[in-house]
DNA sequence: CCTAATTAGTTTCATATGTAACCATTATGG
DNA sequence: CCATAATGGTTACATATGAAACTAATTAGG
């Protein structure tokens, strides 16, 4: 009779356990860990440095490619290549057979930069991870694919 | 000889497996679908959610201590009290042994849109989980609190 | 071909957020 | 007590972000 609920009277919410709430916290807080690694260091913010970081990886690359691998919109994107390209990190170059899209890749600072930035990240996601059981890291993989999902 | 890193060649990074990043985006997604539930409906953004949801379990509470209990920092919070004050959704009373003090709690009406959202929120934290077993759940959760702790 | 619809990217404007300076009140130390 | 520090909260300014309007180039349909 009584209706067992998991949580507490289902019609109370508790916001230090309530998923979206945690999430956001987390990755809130790790976010900005992260970006004192190589914000202050090297003038990058969080979308510089994704564009940055892609480009390291799939140069050539035009504006909207960039906004696919990196889930940014092209407004974020246009703003960022646009502070990139006044600092000289990156270069554009017009397609030739479609004069709309910019082939951007990056520039030999720029690439400089990347191979600093580049292990700094991957030390703070090792230092992350090292808490974790493999266990634990598989699931979390996992189970983020699930949530981008259902979201 | 050849040392085996477990990602890749170990100065590569692949945004799309990086931790922050994938947090992140998850986060990002998760919370932007939530405040569908309630932003257009009700008006509030998630700095005034939040403020709201703690007043709703645990008022009075006095700004520092609903920064405290939401994470936000006081100009957050102080804005959010302030719009919530307008729209008369909280009531403000100044604390009587310290007049710097000011004691906050959901209005009548107050109340009555926090028993209007609070289902809908639980409704879709239950549509997120729906997907995880009850082990990913708990390890989920385990996980947060390690990152949290090494961020 | 020539116009309408699409696509790539930028600009504009309105809103959100963070840092630091600020005012008021209460606590502290000589 | 009185000056100084600390606390609670707000304001101001600078920067970040998002939605929508805009320009330029390409494609599609008749």
């Amino acid at each position: 009779m009584g209706k067992t609920e998991r949580h507490n009277s289902a019609d109370e919410l508790a916001l230090e356990r309530f998923l979206p709430y945690r999430l956001s916290i987390v990755a809130q807080t790790v976010s900005r860990a992260l970006s004192k690694q190589y914000g202050k260091r090297f003038g990058l913010n969080v979308p510089q440095w994704r564009v940055m970081a892609v480009l390291g990886r799939f140069a050539p690359l035009s504006a909207s490619q960039v906004c696919e691998r990196t889930v940014m919109d092209k407004v974020a994107v246009s703003r960022a290549v646009t502070a990139l390209l006044q600092r000289g990190l990156i270069e554009r170059t017009t397609d030739s057979t479609d004069r709309r899209r910019l082939a951007l890749r990056l520039s030999k600072p720029g690439g400089a930069l990347h191979r600093q930035i580049v292990p700094l990240a991957l030390d703070y996601e090792r230092q992350l991870l090292a808490g974790l059981s493999a266990q634990e890291r598989a699931t979390l993989s996992a189970v983020f694919d699930k949530l981008l999902r259902s979201a």
